[in-house]
DNA sequence: CTTACTTTCTCAAAAATTGAGATTTCAGGC
DNA sequence: GCCTGAAATCTCAATTTTTGAGAAAGTAAG
């Protein structure tokens, strides 16, 4: 095992049930031997991304706090759908939780969740959370938006074909513009979600909304819907507003 | 350079402001030759540390928000205290910021922020942000705490020596039981903290509340820092308890 | 002062990294 | 389809680092 991989082989042993490891306890798993193990700690720790715990055992470090908080900072997708998202939370009008997802290599993964103030319950989606690929709304609106050449590979990765099946449901889904699951998650719980798609940016996200399902009835689903819609539009907007020289995006319509 | 070290130069680059960089840019400021960097960026793009940005940059990557996420769902002071924060918070009945902040091995650092719906504020601490180690409530009080031994070496790595009028302020500080600062940080905001020490755990910590300095008389900063005290008295307490073999934390008070 | 444990150190063999430049890939423009 | 320039990867021998077993040193509790 070489450069990166000896480090994050380590970094990737905790999760949540796992926060907290020994020496001895790493280098088992690992099959390494305990000094090497005892130095890729010992450069860890230097760099913040390991810390000391109790009883001869490490745990995460304040590194990972400090670069996710760079994230949200300069992320431009975050920055153009943290107004938009708190207010479809705010418009939605029901006990919901708002998330923001976006695909990344291989895999989608939630960046943001706001919960409403009457909201009682909390989906399994939260920010840093991977999702499953094939399921919920959140990432079929975003798979049903990806090139026909990316959506192969991803799948091939994941270890999947692409059938017929999937490839149909898939292109509803696109025609459509949005998408709507229930308990596909979560038991009890619903799932709206919208894609946002910025060429520019090479990036392809999606806003839901989960709510539960008792309750929801088809005229308040359309209602949530068109909200959610419109706001992952104004996403969009903002994100090109982004990533356009200012002439362009202010001469383009009065050219035409 | 070595290791991880290669790694963590290029990471450490991102900033606030630097949130994309060219493999070039990498280059020119790490005095390091383009194939090296090349390298580096692919190995941290494999292990998700990167992202693939617009025009050829790059930008800090999911694994980091992943990261933190099992940080936040496994750290103990973090299990502790939320909940506490919030009561926290809830119970100031004026707008505020709550913040729990804790020491690593050289640096305090805010991990956790939560605003009352009424604050119309940010105070520049938040979750994530290192905070200077000589200003603020916040950090004053977890210095306070500190054994003599473990003062003199952070200080000494911050280039500071333990001057006597600091010995005393910060012993008034210990005595005093919190500490309450305004304007230290933020023009026009005050800071009140609380220290949160535990031994087993071996961590030193505080909580702290945020308020506009204007309408803040002495009766109520009274309190808020009794308030304050008691509730990370309570952190404490909840700490212990996880720290602790359940018989002893039972059986002790009744055997004395 | 022990004792048991955690962590660092030592050293020669083995393996990975290094950097300059060549090569390949890729996206856009023509 | 075919350029063109920039981005990214590859090549190779010299150099540097890593590796692992065991010794040694530090550390905390009894």
């Amino acid at each position: 095992m070489a450069g990166l991989e000896r480090y994050m082989a380590v970094l990737r042993l905790f999760g949540e049930a796992e926060g907290a490891w020994t020496v001895q306890a790493m280098a088992d798993a690992l099959a390494a031997p305990q000094s090497t193990v005892y130095r890729t700690v010992r450069d860890l720790l230097a760099a913040g991304l390991l810390e000391t715990g109790v009883d001869a055992s490490y745990r995460l470090g304040p590194a990972f706090i400090e670069f996710d908080r760079l994230t949200r900072l300069t992320d431009p997708l975050l920055r153009a759908a943290m107004p938009v998202l708190e207010d479809v939370v705010a418009q939605a009008r029901r006990p919901c939780v708002g998330l923001l997802s976006r695909l990344y290599d291989d895999q989608v993964m939630c960046i943001a969740d706001r919960a409403s103030p009457d909201a009682h319950f909390r989906p399994s989606y939260e920010r840093g959370r991977p999702m499953p690929l094939m399921q919920g709304a959140t990432s079929k609106v975003i798979l049903a938006r990806l090139p026909a050449r990316r959506l192969a590979k991803l799948l091939a990765h994941a270890g999947k074909s692409a059938d017929d099946a999937l490839r149909a449901d898939l292109a509803a889904i696109r025609r459509q513009g949005f998408c709507v699951g229930r308990g596909e998650i979560d038991r009890g719980l619903a799932g709206l979600a919208a894609p946002i798609v910025c060429e520019d940016a090479g990036l392809v996200a999606s806003l839901s909304l989960v709510l539960e399902s008792d309750g929801l009835d088809a005229a308040e689903e359309r209602r949530l819907v068109l909200l959610l819609v419109s706001a992952a539009a104004m996403i969009e907007a903002a994100l090109r507003a982004t990533f356009m020289p200012s002439e362009e995006k202010i001469a383009a319509p009065l050219m035409t």
